[in-house]
DNA sequence: CAGTATCCATAATGATACTG
DNA sequence: CAGTATCATTATGGATACTG
């Protein structure tokens, strides 16, 4: 049951790209510098993924040159009780 | 903060591995067989992995042949609360 | 900027065989 | 049973160049 949420989450950079996107929406090469040792293939697979399954969308903003604004979908929203679980347990038992 | 979280949670096996383990213990090969797809060598740095940051322990039992439990430490059972939480936004989300 | 494409080095995975 | 060793395959990472 849970498994489908886990395929979600699998490859190495989905959670951290959700934790990223978190805290509110964010552009390409952001996340690419946040992230730090992503490259651009696989962030670019990543928000795909993440894409596909609905949880982030991506936004065209026609600026020139134009840039891309990736945010969580009202169903990433909901995940956020998921990260807040893990902070707590973060908070708990880590000391970082 | 949560980036502590995330590092322990790494590894393709590790959600996999926990995901099996709130439910009881499990010997190595049950573990093996539950997982489905991981080899020997993959199973064994995850659960090395999860051990080594006290979120499961190993137990040797002194039959014959030898058997070994691997079980949640009370820090790993804490962390039923983060999968309790992923399990409620799969009902809500997906159909599986 | 936001990618895609390519080449190359290195790490992770899988299958199989083998040991205490 | 619970691993370790080994080899082949695949995935991932990093650098660089290129496009709309």
């Amino acid at each position: 049951m849970i498994d489908g949420v886990l395929k979600i989450l699998s490859g190495k950079w989905s959670l951290p790209v959700l934790a990223e996107l978190v805290h509110g929406k964010k552009r390409f090469n952001q996340l690419k510098r946040s992230l730090g040792n992503v490259n651009a293939k696989a962030l670019s697979d990543t928000l795909k993924h993440l894409e596909s399954h609905g949880i982030i969308q991506r936004q065209v903003v026609f600026t020139v040159p134009v840039t891309v604004e990736y945010s969580l979908t009202e169903k990433g929203q909901s995940f956020r009780a998921v990260f807040h679980e893990m902070g707590r347990w973060g908070e708990q038992w880590n000391q970082e």
